[in-house]
RNA sequence: GGAGGCAUAGCUCAGUUGGUUAGAGCGCAUGCUUGACAUGCAUGAGGUCAUUGGUUCAACUCCAAUUGUCUCCACCA
């Protein structure tokens, strides 16, 4: 046995929080072995940004991960949770160029991609791990040995194999297309990276000339700087309005292009004018009506939003001045028929929120058809389980209306793109490994595709490539597939569904079984937590001010599945005082220990007390086992809560006092025992969720592990159940609360003491034991128990009657009590029970439920008409009494 | 336009396959220095479980519609 340490009065989480978790580290617990036997159980961290600093939402997400983990750990499980940190290719480049205009004044263009490369390097190995030691002060059981990078050699290894092999099937390919364009970020994004914003806009209405002179169309557009773009006007081929105007040629205002009318289906009738003015280059539908039509795509707009040297006069603005330019001169030259006001949805870049412009570019694309198909099944089949279950759902529409999915970044902070050109015969050669020699020509002068992959790309691997893979690894062999992926409904789009597809692609197998989905942390008024807003609470503060198993309890309390939360100073305050009292019952539990053993004496020689604590808390035992098997985390929580304060706390502690202040006797060792054994089981229990708080007390106790982490998870133990002497013992409790409840109806002070006299069939249950209960929690001078009511003792008239429903008592207390007043009391009193009789008798003679309903309903509402049969005949003599 | 969530006490929220008199925290009221804890103890007030219908012996729970509210997806120029 390790020396117990005091604990000291005030419970001051700052004190050994660290100090307990560097224990941890250096005993490697979190570290789990490939050879060690026991069954696997894995979950792999969703990767914080390394650019990232800790908020509510990462400890949400990092707090219900421990939970699993250090639960299914002391349940003897090989427990993997394997943490890393993704390498954000926007965030992080944009970092690093602000921190270079900032210090330097220097743009990445000015240092060239290499030197700036190393730049951002630097600035992930001193800023990359902040975050990770932040995930620390949680108290994250991670195993740090196997702590992984998005960019690290074994990940970069597996992207490459990745890229290859979809090229090599035909499932990545290059492309002419429309992309969304962020003018900012200079770079492709996905169709998942772009963000619709409701925004007021105007409808401008632009009347386009017929060629000739004789009339003109109408179209209406939000965008009027793209008509220096326009290649055709199309109409719908079944508009009558339009028939006669397909195949003429109209003039392009402002710039004169002769352009022709098309009659394509895409064009809705009913719909601003039902002239569309086309512009492939920068209108995905646009792009489509153009190829059908074999149309000119005419890009005017540049990478950085401008108008390029194809927008004549106007070459050179950026497109919003563009556009007023062009109004001004459409309405000058009387073009312009009238402006509406619309509101539409603009998308906009996910990182900076700058509006997207959609133009046709040359990008790498991973054709998604394919790999809907056995990710839809995985689901539907049942073989990943989305929970709660409804999210499924929402998978299972967004997998089934997926366009192709754009994977290159004009970025240079990412997984450069695999593919090598040959300068002299123009091949392109896509390889595992850097090609120096064209495969085709021979030639040396080989330059590699500029761009890199989209971040999420490399996040789509991270199950199996953290585990390893493409190498079959210990590790890999032995936790993959991960059981749990615990993640926000947010990131279902952007990284579930793409880790579910790539992982049966690449590995023939699912990436995990569960999906986990948690909701987001709000603030008290129920809004998103944003810089902007500067309404984010700093976990971090959190912690130093109320400890890390505060606002792991705080998070974890009352939050079910999938939904949204508020974090307030309530939460976390009713969090602490959770914590403190706990410590507090521990210390006095503890000071009041002279024992060494930590196992209970022989069942037959507990009281009654100790058999009712122990049946109630193997039940407990069996709610939270098989509530977090359901990922039930809140109900799991305060079901511990309930317990801790309300039965062990507030009931069970009391009760032992008596035999505490009797040192040295059989009665006294038996009570330390239980306390010892079921305050020790309410800590492993509370471990997973507060982790810091329950290893202190632990060791600060007679314990049988060195470690609370890795001791035995609690498990029911069949022998404690007993059903009867705990029923027995609940009368005792309920005839203990039904005199305060009337000693505080008739404003008796706690002071004044009665003697008690308890008439009842149950006299077992009020045995000579149960005496110092009554006069220490119910401020009992004396106890007197009968079979029955002895007139000679009591004089009815002058006494309190209570009535429960198995027992009648009585206090004598005749200076206070007003006969009238307890007359119309107990009449109250037995009407209502007789109407609950009624209601019950009523039920039980309906044929159809007692046929149908099941026996243990029908049985315990058989039982309920007892009691209230029992309690009614005890108010009948209690009035009887009264005369 | 499509899909989904939510609606329970003054506030914030639980309520695990339908089965007592619907619960908690905070707040409120009353009384307590009960030698672990005032970050506490005891007691209490407070709810037609959004509305209407349906299924059932039985509905806060399941189904349908309505109202209010939030979110995601698509995006008609």
């Amino acid at each position: 046995m390790e020396n117990k340490h005091e604990l000291p009065k005030t419970y001051d989480p700052k004190s050994f929080e660290d100090r307990i978790y560097q224990n941890w580290c250096d005993k490697k617990y979190f570290t789990p072995s490939v050879d060690d036997g026991k069954p696997p159980f894995s979950i792999v961290i969703p990767p914080p940004n390394v650019t990232g600093q800790l908020h509510m939402g990462h400890a949400l997400d990092e707090t219900l991960q421990d939970i699993l983990i250090r639960w299914k750990r002391m349940e003897g499980y090989s427990a993997l949770w394997l943490p890393g940190t993704d390498h954000a290719g926007i965030a992080t480049q944009i970092k690093v160029e602000e921190v270079l205009r900032k210090d330097e004044g220097l743009t990445r263009y000015d240092l060239g991609r290499e030197k700036f490369l190393e730049r951002v390097w630097d600035w992930k190995n001193k800023y990359g791990n902040r975050i990770i030691n932040q995930l620390k002060k949680l108290g994250s059981s991670c195993d740090w040995s196997r702590e992984r990078f998005t960019m690290d050699e074994g990940l970069s290894k597996a992207v490459r194999e990745v890229f290859v092999n979809l090229y090599n099937k035909g499932l990545i390919y290059r492309g002419y297309r429309i992309i969304n364009w962020c003018p900012h970020c200079r770079t492709a994004l996905s169709d998942a990276e772009v963000e619709y914003i409701e925004q007021q806009g105007s409808f401008w209405h632009i009347r386009y000339p017929l060629k000739g002179g004789s009339g003109y169309v109408e179209v209406a557009t939000t965008r009027p700087e793209t008509m220096l773009g326009d290649t055709a006007v199309a109409v719908n081929p079944n508009d009558e309005r339009y028939t006669s105007l397909i195949g003429k040629t109209l003039i392009l205002p402002l710039v004169g292009r002769e352009i022709p009318v098309v009659a394509d289906e895409y064009v809705d009738i009913g719909f601003g004018t039902g002239c569309v003015k086309i512009t492939p280059a920068h209108d995905p539908n646009d792009f489509e009506v153009g190829k059908r039509h074999d149309l000119e795509v005419i890009k005017v707009i540049s990478d950085n939003g401008s108008i390029n040297e194809l927008g004549g006069k106007y070459a050179g603005m950026d497109r919003y001045e563009a556009r007023k330019a062009i109004v001004a001169d459409l309405e000058a030259e009387g073009y312009l028929v009238r402006i509406e006001p619309h509101t539409h949805n603009v998308g906009t870049c996910y990182r900076c929120k700058t509006t997207v412009e959609p133009l046709a570019s040359d990008q790498w694309f991973v054709k998604m058809a394919p790999l809907v198909g056995p990710a839809l099944d995985a689901v539907k089949e049942g073989r990943i389980k989305f929970e709660p279950e409804r999210f499924s759902k929402i998978y299972i529409n967004w997998m089934e209306n997926l366009h192709d999915w754009c994977i290159s970044r004009q970025l240079w902070w990412g997984h450069r793109i695999p593919a090598f050109y040959c300068e002299d015969c123009g091949e392109m050669t896509v390889a595992k490994t850097d090609v120096t020699v064209c495969p085709k020509c021979g030639g040396t002068h080989i330059h590699q595709d500029p761009d890199v992959l989209d971040t999420w790309f490399s996040s789509a691997l991270w199950p199996f490539s953290t585990m390893g893979w493409p190498e079959k690894t210990p590790e890999f062999e032995k936790y993959f597939p991960t059981n749990v992926l615990v993640t926000g409904y947010d990131i279902i789009s952007f990284w579930v569904s793409r880790m579910i597809f790539s992982s049966l692609e690449h590995t023939g197998n699912i990436p995990f079984s569960t999906v986990f989905i948690h909701g987001l942390v709000r603030d008290a008024k129920g809004r998103k937590m944003s810089k902007s807003l500067g309404n984010g609470i700093d976990p971090l503060e959190i912690i130093d001010k109320y400890g890390a198993d505060a606002l792991r309890f705080a998070l974890a309390t009352g939050n079910s599945p999938g939904n949204d939360m508020r974090f307030s100073d309530e939460k976390i305050e009713a969090a602490r005082n959770f914590a403190n009292k706990l410590w507090n019952a521990s210390r006095f539990v503890r000071m009041n220990l002279t024992i060494e053993e930590t196992g209970l004496p022989e069942y037959a020689s507990l009281a009654n007390e100790d058999k009712w604590i122990l049946d109630r808390f193997n039940r407990l035992t069996a709610t939270v086992n098989s509530s977090l098997e359901h990922f039930e985390v809140g109900v799991t929580l305060s079901a511990i809560y309930d317990f801790t304060w309300d039965v062990f706390c507030d009931w069970y502690v009391e009760l032992t006092k008596a035999r505490l202040n009797a040192p040295g006797t059989e009665e006294n060792l038996t009570a330390q025992r239980v306390l010892l054994y079921v305050l020790t089981g309410i800590l492993k229990l509370l471990h997973p969720f507060m982790p810091f708080i329950t290893e202190e007390i632990y060791l600060s106790l007679p314990h049988d592990c060195e470690s609370i982490m890795i001791s035995d998870y609690p498990k029911v133990t069949e022998e404690l159940y007993n059903t009867e002497v705990a029923d027995s013992f609940e009368r005792v409790i309920t005839a203990i609360k039904a005199i305060r409840t009337r000693r505080a109806d008739m404003n008796i002070a706690p002071s004044r003491k009665s003697k008690v006299y308890i008439a009842t069939k149950y006299a077992d249950s009020f045995g000579e034991s149960t005496k110092p209960f009554f006069v220490r929690l119910a401020s009992a001078s004396e106890v007197e128990v009968a079979e029955a009511f002895d007139e000679n003792e009591v004089n009815a008239d002058n006494s309190v009657q209570i009535i429960t429903d198995s027992a009648v008592i009585y206090l004598p207390l005749a200076d206070i009590i007003d006969i009238d007043k307890e007359r119309k009391r107990l009449n109250t009193e037995l009407e209502r029970l007789k109407a609950d009789a009624e209601r019950l008798n009523k039920k039980l003679s309906n044929e159809s439920f007692v046929s149908k309903a099941p026996a243990a309903v029908v049985d315990g509402e058989r039982a309920k008409l007892a009691k209230a049969l029992e309690s009614i005949s005890g108010v009948e003599t209690a009035l009887k009494k009264l005369g």
